[in-house]
DNA sequence: TCGAGGTATTCTGTATACAGAATACAGTAT
DNA sequence: ATACTGTATTCTGTATACAGAATACCTCGA
């Protein structure tokens, strides 16, 4: 029996909820530091409660949403050193994917890049980011590491997030390409310590260029937001000593 | 106001279910390819269906628990791969940790040593798992990354689960804590790049006696699983396909 | 004896209902 | 006018109830 399509559809109303916000706080619909109930979810979804409640479950050990301490939940801010964090981690995880695809001198297609150059010089923003993480995947998926993809994948609705707040104000750096297409000749030519190095020099210069970006923005940010959300200003200032909101007396 | 012992005591039943679970995992009381059932679950730790099925969407996230197709989740195999690609992982994971702490100079206890080797002595199993955690936890705090340490952190399960496994039949490797013992001069003298390099040689070991390990025992382990969970042996090996067993017609 | 079809059971996921906890607000006393 | 205390509101997390889907079993036919 040859299995045709073996597509299953069944995607849970839980898990479609988490994509579905996922979505909305990385377009920046829902801006850093706005307070989200799961009632007002449910009823912009138009399901229950419960399933809300799993996707939030998610996002918070996701890190985009926090607790916000028996009033919903908060869409998490974005600071520079969550940035700088992310891109750290990113760094040796891009490292090891470069590296394992070179030593198994995946065959991958150059396609991807010029894909990439195209999306940059039609200046579609979304496209911009769709093509760079399409690019990415695909080192990650010729790693042939799920537990590395896996961990790579929380990482990159963060930085989803991030490209979209900080692109959406200039143009994404022009070398990038370069630096992708250096490393793609890297991987299919098999040389697994320069892939590495090339991947890791690539992180830095975009996390750089990001945390760059987004220290110039923040102010010009919550003006911007104003139209959209009008009370969500005064929220995202007070979200840096966000720990001791939740604290019980004893 | 001086705030006195902010403790706060509310952990969610879900939190607490996900924890139990995660135990009853890593010492064995489920063996893997185990199924369970949410009743099960929720009978056996005295609480409703709801908090056990958020629990269950975590562990499966996780992967320390993988769905059975309309019955039920099972407890996810140990595949030697699986090993080695978490080991792959861990390796980058620590030598950041290890790397960033030694940058900082960061000021750890020379205590933490100690505690191992008299663990290794002691042959108490539990123990020794411990002190190896709290090691290198010690490491990742030091590195002052939160997003490195929750990215680690979901390994560690793993890591738990399958020191259970193995070390119960042969004890630890000797050089351990003299590798460990090693890395910690580094750090604490602040040399970021000989201490990321041991890091990775430690990981790197550590990792394939594991799997050396995991390979010579295989066959006994099911033979073991016997007397606490008579029908769970022919599930063991039905594990390896286990991927169409989801599989809706369209 | 073996295969196919239909029925029954089991299990999950979602919705509704309920109780408890935390915050916000109002009223009062100093 | 300000600080404190008690009440009301809001929101979450858990339990129960329900409907749908997938598997297992049983019966019937060849």
């Amino acid at each position: 029996m040859t299995d045709i399509t073996p597509l299953n559809a069944a995607p849970d109303l839980a898990e479609q909820a988490y994509q579905a916000i996922i979505g909305a706080i990385c377009d920046g619909r829902y801006v850093a530091g706005q307070r989200i109930t799961q009632e007002a979810l449910a009823e912009s979804l138009a399901v229950s409660r419960q399933p809300i409640l799993q996707a939030l479950l998610l996002l918070k050990r996701d890190g985009l949403v926090i607790d916000a301490g028996g009033r919903g939940v908060m869409v998490a801010p974005l600071t520079a050193d969550h940035i700088a964090n992310l891109y750290q981690v990113r760094s040796v995880l891009d490292g090891l994917a470069a590296r394992e695809a070179a030593r198994r001198q995946a065959n991958l297609s150059f396609r991807l890049i010029g894909a990439g150059r195209a999306a940059t010089r039609g200046r579609d923003l979304r496209a911009m980011i769709e093509a760079d993480i399409a690019f990415h995947r695909a080192i990650y998926e010729a790693a042939g590491n799920p537990v590395l993809l896996q961990a790579a994948e929380r990482n990159w609705n963060h930085i989803r997030r991030i490209m979209g707040a900080t692109l959406s104000q200039a143009g994404a750096r022009h070398a990038v390409w370069d630096e992708h297409e250096k490393m793609l000749e890297l991987i299919v030519s098999g040389r697994p310590d320069a892939a590495q190095q090339q991947a890791l020099l690539h992180c830095e210069k975009a996390g750089e260029s990001l945390v760059a970006r987004l220290g110039s923005m923040s102010d010009a940010e919550s003006a911007k937001n104003n139209d959209s959300h009008p009370d969500s200003k005064s929220n995202s200032n007070s979200n840096s000593n966000s720990d001791n909101h939740h604290r019980r007396q004893a």
